[in-house]
RNA sequence: GCGGGCGUGGCGGAAUGGCAGACGCACCGGACUUAAAAUCCGGUUCCCUUUUGGGAGUGCGGGUUCGACCCCCGCCGCCCGCACCA
């Protein structure tokens, strides 16, 4: 049997579609624009067929656009700098570019083999200065907009990687990449104030209606908004003497007079003060220091306290005092870095006051509890009710005693309703080589100078000894020396670079116009691509990357950059490839091809040992059960690869990469392939109209074909790409039943396979431009426009109608489409089944639904 | 702990108030072949029945409805995100 040569085909196809230019873009306000974009990859070493899913659909979509008659922009390109070429540079002594680029070379030539439809004109690399210069301007214009400073501030340091980790990039008190426990230290940091849109981009998560609801609630919840009061308690030592005041930020005000203690982060002004002279102190907070780290401590998150022996005097009773304590869960980043403890209605307050033997008065009485006998126990009680042991508020719901201590307290000048926010500011400076340079200096002063624009950009060293520890730009013998602009004094250059999702942050923005040299883009050409219509990409980016990037689309807005706010108009968030995972005996994981079956067992190739199969998980290199690219398009070529990659599976679900699969997407396109190159009925000449007699199965057959083009167009529009990947094959199914004998069945079959390969194009296009032509074209399938449906062909003229007595299915009849209900009714009831399973019970009701089911109720 | 998602044949999944299991994988049987591969045809939720047919069935228990995989209430299980956020 003839298989079809992709071998020949594909490389032929993607030449053809080069030379066409089929995917250069330019501006056109004649059509409507329609931007894809993947997210675009690390450049790390090679692609596997994991990674290859996310480009397919992205493809899928933006060759369908391209045939609706769409401006498709469908760029890619490198998010480039980063750690990797940083540690192979220390490892294997290349420097960061060489392994960069040569690993973009590679990567280029896997996504050519796969033939996506990209405009590679516009191909960036993150790392290059034609690219990074522009994000010098940025930072200065941040700068001068007030969105970016430098404060000092306690970081998280990751020891192994000797660098700064956002707060994002920190699990479980450990570094996201190198999986060490991470340290406390201060630093002076550059910030950029993404806090100033929190407000807004909160907001505007209401209006992103083509973002999953999982990504929007991360996001709602990662910002974190609350409402509150901020308030003042005047603190005193034990024999009245007044001390100091320190402020508290709550959401439950209505509380206050639960209040049992008042606590002080370990790292509160004020605990330093105190720990200045008391050695116990200080010995205490170093221990929250080193606990607040360790896996262990975070999970069984113990509370510990330390009495400071001073006590702040109650702002609604002058009469009453709590103790003071320093207690290691009050995090110095949110709020005041102090808090009130109310122990009867929350539970880590609770928690606290039992431990260190504090009183325990409920001020909230739920709705239908005894004021008589309420206490709180075990748990904190955090519901609705009614205020009790509270003075003026008893008797008031919580919402009105809210608002009853926040206007007491603010006519006081005691305190202010405020929105606290969980958002902290975007901290940007990494203490690295690879990444790219802050764009300021240092007098010897300490005055800070920014770079002149006339001057950048500043580019990073090419010579350097990667024999030192720490980054590689502080240790250079020269680069960081340097003159001030305005003194003409020495100066020092900043030696931190961005974060590298910097880069990513407005890379969509720099596809609109790639070479643009003056500014970072073309206004009028981001004006007319963006938004990103689709984006597409891992969940895992759910939060930072693409937050990061709203809040800098803002950010350029400010500046004067663009109008556009939202990047992405569309987001799908696509589902891991994932495989099978095996190890040997000693728990070493193990490739596929180092496995093979043997008298129905798995065992190792080399000596015959049984290997144990792990569960699914997605593809990694780490875990070997990755299937290569290269072998896998070598076997069975870019189409069969790309279909197996849209089957079976939805899109935002994972999908199981087995070998059965591939080969059944390998006999599908076969199988097509044979159905045009080896019809068994002749076909009529290309454009030869609808003979005027059809028989009734070629009917039958053409109005499949119609319905399958709207199906299809649907769910390609909705990213059921599974069900249009079914459906294409029950296209190919019907088609192949068609009898030959039957009037009409030639002119059928040509337009069945003429709209089959073209609903197949997106997917597959390689074989079906090879098809197209077998068909007669001699123009390019991919320049001839999206089949349309003759809806007057689509409708049916009888319809199969369930027939239920007592809502259970008894039997189906025929009957014309739309026919009254009167005229269903007697179908249903005279049909023998029904008869019999009625026997003599009276009818008592009978629901119709046109076209769908008779219900006989008896 | 909080938030979200998911649960359907041997497997991936389809059907989102109206014929449960489309389409595929796997398996079984048949044709072709010296044989195998490939290909083609047929079968395949479970139980009872020779058949016609009948019964049960979408994690479990209730409810709404003429009718529920689908909506509501309460459980169970798995997965993901956040996690001392005052």
């Amino acid at each position: 049997m003839a298989r079809y040569n992709f071998k020949d085909i594909e490389p032929k196809w993607q030449a053809a579609w080069d030379q066409r230019g089929a995917f250069r873009v330019t501006e056109d306000v004649g059509r409507p624009k329609y931007y894809v974009l993947e997210m675009f990859p690390y450049p790390s070493g090679r692609l596997h067929v994991g990674h290859m899913r996310n480009y397919t659909i992205g493809d899928v979509l933006a060759r369908f656009k391209r045939a609706q008659g769409f401006n498709v922009l469908h760029p890619m390109g490198w998010d480039a700098f980063g750690l990797p070429a940083e540690n192979a540079a220390r490892d294997n002594r290349v420097h960061p570019a060489k392994w960069t680029f040569e690993n973009i070379a590679t990567m280029r030539s896997q996504l050519k083999l796969m033939g996506l439809a990209y405009d590679w004109d516009r191909e960036i690399a993150t790392c290059a200065p034609e690219y990074y210069r522009h994000e010098q301007k940025f930072f200065l214009d941040f700068l001068n907009a007030g969105l970016a400073y430098r404060r000092e501030s306690w970081v998280n340091w990751d020891p192994v990687e000797n660098t700064v980790l956002a707060n994002e990039q920190v699990i479980d008190g450990r570094g996201w990449r190198s999986g060490a426990p991470v340290e406390r230290r201060l630093l002076n940091q550059w910030f950029l104030r993404i806090t100033a849109f929190a407000d807004e981009l909160l907001e505007a998560i209401g209006r992103l209606d083509r973002w999953p609801d999982k990504v929007r609630l991360m996001q709602e919840n990662w910002i974190g908004r609350s409402t509150g009061l901020r308030f003042r308690f005047t603190v005193e030592q034990s024999d009245g003497t007044p001390h100091s005041d320190v402020e508290v930020f709550s959401t439950r005000p209505d509380t206050l007079f639960g209040a049992s203690f008042l606590a002080l982060s370990p790292y509160h002004p004020l605990t330093a003060r105190l720990a200045a002279e008391s050695p116990s102190l200080q010995t205490f907070v170093e221990m929250c220091g080193r606990i607040g780290t360790s896996e262990e401590a975070i999970e069984t998150a113990e509370k510990h306290g330390f009495d400071t022996g001073l006590v702040a005097r109650h702002p609604l009773d002058s009469n009453r005092t709590v103790p003071v304590f320093v207690a290691n869960f009050v995090l110095m980043e949110y709020g005041t870095g102090a808090i009130f403890g109310c122990p009867g209605h929350d539970q880590r307050d609770l928690d606290f006051a039992r431990k260190y033997g504090l009183s325990v008065v409920p001020v909230v009485l739920p709705p239908d509890a005894d004021a008589i006998g309420f206490t709180i126990g075990t748990e904190a009680y955090t519901g609705p009710g009614r205020m009790i042991n509270s003075e003026f508020l008893n008797g008031l719901d919580v919402e009105a005693a809210k608002a009853a201590v926040c206007t007491r307290l603010e006519a006081t000048g005691h305190g202010e309703r405020i929105v606290q926010y969980r958002l902290r500011d975007w901290g940007v400076s990494r203490q690295r080589y690879w990444g790219c340079p802050v764009p300021v200096m240092y007098r010897a002063d300490g005055t800070m100078v920014p770079v002149p624009e006339d001057q950048l950009p500043v580019l990073l060293p090419e010579d350097v000894d990667w024999d030192q520890p720490g980054n590689p730009l502080d240790t250079h013998p020269t680069w960081k020396f340097t003159t001030c602009p305005e003194t003409g004094q020495p100066a020092v250059r900043e030696t931190d670079t961005f974060d590298t999702f910097f880069e990513s942050s407005w890379y969509f923005a720099r596809f609109t116009s790639p070479h643009a040299s003056a500014r970072g883009f073309d206004r009028a050409a981001a004006d007319y691509w963006l938004p990103v219509d689709q984006y597409i990409g891992g969940v895992e980016h759910a939060v930072l990357h693409l937050l990061y990037s709203r809040f800098f689309m803002r950010a350029l807005k400010q500046c004067g950059y663009t109008d556009v706010e939202e990047p992405f108009a569309g987001l799908m968030t696509q589902g891991m490839v994932t495989h099978e995972t095996f190890r040997d005996a000693n728990g070493t994981w193990l490739y596929p091809e180092e496995v093979e079956e043997r008298d129905g067992r798995l065992v190792k190739r080399r000596d015959e040992r049984p290997v144990i199969v792990g569960r699914l998980e997605k593809m990694s290199k780490s875990k070997k059960n990755v299937v290569g690219l290269e072998q896998t398009v070598d076997t069975y070529g870019a189409d069969t690869t790309r279909f197996m990659l849209l089957s079976d599976s939805p899109p935002d679900r994972d999908v199981e990469w087995s070998n059965a699969g591939i080969d059944g997407a390998w006999r599908f396109l076969n199988r097509v392939f044979r159905m045009v190159t080896e019809s068994p009925i002749a076909l009529p000449a290309v454009g030869t109209p609808c003979p005027e007699y059809l028989s009734e199965p070629a009917k039958t057959v053409r109005r499949q074909v119609h319905k399958t083009i709207v199906a299809i167009t649907d769910d390609f529009q909705r990213f059921h790409l599974n069900k249009a990947v079914a459906r294409v094959r029950e296209l190919a199914n019907a088609l192949a039943d068609l009898d030959g004998h039957a009037d009409g069945a030639g002119w059928v079959l040509r337009e069945g396979l003429e709209t089959l390969v073209c609903l197949m194009a997106p997917m597959t296009p390689h074989v079906c431009e090879e098809l197209w032509q077998a068909l007669g074209h001699t123009d390019l399938l991919v320049d001839t426009p999206w089949p349309k449906p003759d809806v007057t062909l689509t409708a049916e003229e009888r319809v199969t109608v369930a027939v239920q007595v007592n809502g259970k299915l008894r039997t189906t009849v025929s009957l014309p489409v739309d026919c009254d209900e009167a005229n269903a009714r007697t179908a249903a009831m005279n049909d023998p089944i029904v008869a019999r399973t009625l026997q003599d019970r009276p009818i008592r009701k009978v629901i119709v639904v046109p076209n769908r089911i008779v219900n006989i109720v008896a």
